[in-house]
DNA sequence: AATGAATGAGTGTTCATTCAT
DNA sequence: TATGAATGAACACTCATTCAT
């Protein structure tokens, strides 16, 4: 049934490292430019000219930071999933629970993808950009999840069994409900959401 | 907190309606090379030279039936949403239970993906090149599961109180599963996937 | 110094001739939708589908009564020129003088111009689509001048010694004034305009 | 009667500015050869392809000083327009009278006109592709030429009341009489022609 | 004679990338 | 390092013309 059981590793390719703090600002510019400009139009429809107007810096200094628009992509994607992986290990790390735990996540999830509205057009436009890292992405999370889950079973907490399927199932959620609380909306109560989807974690919909 | 309650009905551009049976049969052929194109290659790495000659026919045939590349991509998510939705409201006009149903919907949704592997690409890249159809696509899907929980509910199979949370979760969790079983394995046991799905939603995780 | 004595006479390509009543009403609805469509876009922005559905018939009818689109161009400058060069005649025709035979000329020239806005626009154009047409409407009508202007001196009303130079200062002040009292304004008061000129015409600008 | 007084400024967009010296070479290049073409071959038979060849340079550095091939055009006439008014001016400020100031215009104009073959093509074809500009040329060269008569009126040699009329005649004879001289025929007598024109204009036809 | 679908050459424009300064 | 001019492949779209019915 093709188990996903390794974690990819997705060789970071370094670009070219700036050597200056000076390069340094430079390549922070062009990134943060970059993520703003993806995130509002699309990889297509954003110009490595608009990148770098908007970063202030000539075109052709784009090429000093990195290889190609894919490969700032690339970086991009990189980072985004590294950051949103560290929001759901900081929010595991201080749970009392295994469920509290999952709570916190989804909770803390919603409200980073609602303070980073590129998100989501970064992550899922890789799919197409970058195949490779958006499969390592989810691969990666639905790998943590499934080993938060055995670890809340060997603990009691939770039933026995739970595999890669829940993960997904979970992991679908909560994409679904950043989207729905987080991105489409502003102004939704995050708490209440993660305490309502937490509970269908815990017992389900029936009676 | 911006519920989402009414159906949004966009307007399905007929595009450039053929007269002649001939005209239908070109129109189709064009439609069928495109959603092959499009899921083999993205939107953007498919030119429509590509397309015509995938369909058979000379470029300029294109614009007798489509207004531009994006028309026909509309045209084709419109085409994917609506058939995804009859596959649930099938799955679900056949089922004893409202669980069950969603089981049948969840079980139908992923035969459907593996079988129509262009499935996600189109609705994911809409995100990007039709988010209007994207979003409604979502949304709509969102209001039919509310409604189905509503109907369990009602009929006291589940408990009360479930809401909009719970139909995103729900699609999240459909989505998630039919990509990773439906989409990135060829001979998953889809079955067995359903059941343990379906045993989530039902129980929940804790013992 | 390149006299222009003879009159040009371009092949006025019969195209191909209707046979039948409903023929001659078809081709006459091209032809006068093209003038209205060529005057209003000019030749370039104007496709032949557009101007058949101004003409209310279908697009290959087209070719059952004109060879292509710079044959249409052709058959409408050769009837505007004919139209134009009638009118002049017409004015000659019934004047009591030759310098009052002028301002005839002037006069129902501006007044044909302002009536059918369309003249200029295909008259001009007619420079680039079919210089040959072009020039010959320019010579002829120079060469129609001339004559006039040596009958008026034979007859001792005009000095002797007019040329083509004169001819072409005439025409070029009659194209100038049916512009901008006949195209580019509506309401000139076209009678004052032509004895103002005539008065150029006949006495000079001098005191 | 919808009097044209106001000299009309169309804004010269300035397009992309060059920056270094390579640059304005680069761009004066594309100018010369877009001039030499669209006057050979019209605006529409003439392809941006086909003026970057003719200049040397690669067809995207074209849109390194050019918004379109439409503002390219704009340019050009611009750059006509304003050379044909220096011409003008210049011959005027060497007379001694107003006539003989006319007859250098339409003596220098004519010369221009044989010297710069493209001028017609390229003034004559801004009536379809940059009509703003091109009433704008006529009007102000009349608003020009009427400046002049009524001068000639104040200092007591031309008569008086001369007006838009004269103006808008003067202009026609000199576009035609250029057309046929200069343009037409390689090797007129231009000193003969303007002096039989001047004639007319000073006395008129009459005996 | 009329219809409208089919054809495909042609062209304006974009933009990632390279390179000289 | 930084700059911005130069390059040219790629592509969407138009439209005159042909052809089967």
């Amino acid at each position: 049934m093709g188990e996903i059981t390794a974690q990819r590793v997705v060789d970071a390719t370094p670009d070219r490292v700036p050597r200056t703090e000076r390069g340094r600002k430079t390549r922070r510019a062009i990134l943060d430019a970059a993520a703003a400009e993806f995130g509002a139009r699309g990889f297509h429809d954003t110009s490595i000219v608009a990148i770098t107007q908007a970063a202030g810096v000539a075109l052709g200094s784009f090429y000093t930071y990195f290889e190609s628009k894919e490969a700032l992509f690339r970086a991009l994607v990189h980072d985004m999933s590294a950051r949103v992986g560290a929001v759901g290990a900081a929010a595991v790390g201080s749970a009392a629970s295994t469920l509290s735990g999952e709570r916190a996540v989804l909770h803390d999830f919603m409200a980073f993808a609602r303070d980073h509205k590129e998100l989501y057009r970064i992550i899922d436009e890789a799919e197409f950009v970058d195949p490779e890292s958006w499969r390592g992405h989810y691969e990666n999370a639905a790998i943590r999840i499934g080993a938060r889950l055995r670890d809340g079973a060997a603990q009691g907490e939770l039933r026995a069994g739970l595999g890669e399927v829940e993960a997904w199932a979970i992991m679908g959620m909560n994409v679904f409900l950043g989207l729905r609380y987080g991105v489409m909306t502003d102004d939704a109560d995050l708490v209440a959401v993660a305490d309502t989807a937490n509970g269908l974690l815990a017992r389900g919909l029936a009676r």
